[in-house]
DNA sequence: CCCATGCTTCGATCCAGGACGAAGCTTGGG
DNA sequence: CCCAAGCTTCGTCCTGGATCGAAGCATGGG
């Protein structure tokens, strides 16, 4: 009777909290061996197995063989976005995991989305570029000044390239932790690059927290400026 | 051990064919009874009760009470967003209905997506629009320019009321059906008004198909030019 | 060549939740 | 005031699928 795509079974996919864990842990953009997602899911290895079948069946994940390994990773970014999106909308309906681990408020500071920075710390990052002129935003869209480029190259990217790129430079990406945008796209994921690539960071592994070293949020702040909504409290909270 | 928002119930909430059916029907925008919804899902009274229940208590629908019937939406557009973006990602990862029913290709022509106009009509309309420069695209990003605004005004709509409103101007929403963008936001919502103001289209009741008139199609094929992608052929498939 | 490791397949168990019939509650109309 | 329509609640049945133990296949190391 209806007609047209097929919510019901990619939902009932997301449904598991098994496979919803693991899609979480994919969201860091890094592949995972089966036995690691299935540690970060707490279910056995054949459980896993089988619900790894179903997701790749499902077309959310691809599978690549190495060695006596399979490493599992999201099939494209569309599948990221839909899975921040639902996070998103979880936030907004109060859907919150009730089992609060402690890495909780260092993940709100900064961590992963797919392959760029996410969490407190960026969406002040974004705040800081816009309200230097760097960045403007038109009706929920995001693009780069000549200053902003100016900025940028000073940072040492490589904005050529960027540019060349087939994704877009710029793009909106919903914060779940705080409910505001926060910066996706090839500039996104160049800036955290470059944020690993000058120490100031380094991921947790297996984890998708982003660990800035003291020196690193230092100058993190130095060039991004003051951000209002994040005291020095919760930089010792996070550390 | 994870932590965050809750994917899974929420997942689990949209994994449900009848309830997904349900929320498929409520894209349109426009409240629908307990009732029809039973019917939109193809289950008896009792069981889409249930299923409502849910949906509300997960805060995907809010309910409103008006004298023996029960009025049935979605409590806001992010939901519709997130209910389009699991359609684009179920087309592309071939998750189609394999049910197939009549109205389909009309589906395709013309349908609405929460309150504006989608389908091959809405794709080639954007792409008149930004071929003759009253839209710009840049990132992925729309936005409206000055001979844009010119030419929406003597269409008829009220550029600085929309202006003044909340919500973005101009937003891209993506086409399941084509795997192509199409005009949403406060301009799309007030075009699609336009249409029906104009008696060029009105929607089949019940259904989230937009059909033209004669007339309303030829005035809106003079008026957003020629559609390379929509042959006269589909044209009288669809009628 | 054999063994350990990583993962999948098979088989069995068990339970959440989706389905409907029947009864109960509210609202509007005559 | 009673009846019909619309919806919900209750009780029951039943299936899909989530889980794990044990066995089966590959791969790499000694």
């Amino acid at each position: 009777m209806k007609v047209g795509p097929d919510i019901a079974t990619l939902g009932s996919l997301l449904g598991d909290p098994a496979r919803a864990n693991m899609l979480t842990a994919l969201l860091s953009g890094q592949a995972l061996t089966a036995g690691e997602l299935a540690r970060e899911a707490g279910v056995t290895a054949q459980t896993a197995s089988s619900h790894l079948a179903r997701l790749e069946a499902g077309g959310l994940l691809t599978q690549r063989k190495q060695g006596r390994h399979r490493y599992y990773a999201l099939s494209g970014e569309d599948v990221a976005g839909v899975i921040e999106a639902l996070m998103g909308l979880a936030a907004r309906t109060g859907h919150t995991r009730v089992r609060t681990g402690p890495k909780e408020p260092a993940l709100r500071r900064a961590r992963v989305c797919y392959d760029h920075l996410a969490g407190d710390l960026a969406v002040g990052m974004l705040e800081s570029l816009t309200a230097r002129g760097f960045i403007v935003e038109t009706d929920e869209r995001l693009s780069l000044t000549p200053a902003g480029e100016a900025f940028m190259a000073a940072l040492g990217l490589d904005l050529p390239a960027l540019a060349g790129q087939r994704r877009p430079l710029c793009k909106g990406c919903l914060d779940w932790s705080v409910r505001r945008t926060h910066l996706a796209g090839g500039l996104g994921a160049a800036l955290l690059d470059r944020f690993f690539a000058l120490g100031w960071a380094a991921r947790e592994p297996g984890t998708r927290l982003v660990r800035f070293s003291p020196r690193g949020l230092e100058a993190f702040r130095e060039i991004f400026g003051v951000m209002p909504d994040t005291p020095n409290e919760e930089t010792a909270a996070a550390t």
